[in-house]
DNA sequence: TATTGTTATACTCTATAACTATA
DNA sequence: TATAGTTATAGAGTATAACAATA
């Protein structure tokens, strides 16, 4: 009935970044699921937040904040301004830029999806003491911190 | 010249699940990096650990493992098998299913390949001093174990 | 000359559905 | 009836290259 030997991680087991990107799959997940009735992804809640916070900011700005390519941005900006969440406003400075904003409906649903979020780190991350979920998100920044130092050649 | 106020992280910054998303953009791009001459990606390098530390696995158990859909894995798997690096053979048991092993080759491409991935962690956690690294795994494990308790409905 | 936003295009990764052969 | 592997297909998400407007 039951063929579940369950396999040998091998290799994998030791490795830091394996279980990093197990945690992460668990935690797209579990975010894919608290979003799903907004039709809101990660990178989309992403920009949402950077507009908020840096309201005027341009497309170049944002895309590199949050690791796209300007003309990926494009598309995603396409799709929140005609869900009327976002406005891309001509810059007067600088005419090849625009400036991005949220709009009324759009900072209300950013309302919204923040107290979601916050469910959803404390689903994920609620059961670790307090002091354990602070060293966890010191050891990820310094991880990402770490800038690769040696090309590899083969 | 420099106009770099650089941008607020506004909510994000006090998000464990953001910093765990920018941790695993910087470790993806190292192991890009290190891999590339081997034009291997995580993924693949997921399914030649497992198939080393389980051989004669099946398609549906290998698929499990790495958390594919079988039909990806199909492709996947064909192209191992076009670089000589995995041999799918016919079960005599269950005549449904694939043995999966390694070739000498795999063999010896996953050991230069092992090589590289502990270089790869090196570079990304040696800094950080063996009891934090060892607190950074057992973390990263209990956020992958949560599992999602409530379904949330909007 | 360089940068910004845009478009056209293509590539990668993934899943769903339907097929076949076995169980 | 159900499962394993396969195929056809499509949908996200991403990048590169070229273009027009502006700096």
């Amino acid at each position: 009935m039951n063929k579940k030997p369950s396999l040998s991680l091998g290799f994998l087991e030791g490795l830091i970044g394996f279980r990093l990107r197990l945690a992460q799959i668990a935690l797209f997940d579990d975010f894919e699921r608290a979003m799903r009735p907004f039709d809101i992804t990660p990178t989309r809640f992403g920009a949402l937040s950077l507009i908020d916070a840096n309201p005027g900011l341009s497309q170049m700005q944002l895309a590199k904040a949050i690791r796209l390519d300007r003309s990926t941005l494009v598309a995603l900006l396409d799709h929140l301004e005609k869900r009327s969440l976002v406005q891309r406003r001509p810059s007067a400075t600088d005419k090849r830029t625009n400036e991005l904003r949220l709009t009324p409906e759009g900072r209300l649903l950013l309302g919204k999806l923040k107290r979601r979020v916050q469910e959803h780190e404390k689903r994920m991350f609620g059961k670790l003491p307090a002091d354990e979920r602070a060293q966890l998100a010191r050891l990820l920044e310094a991880v990402s911190a770490m800038k690769t130092k040696q090309v590899i050649e083969i």
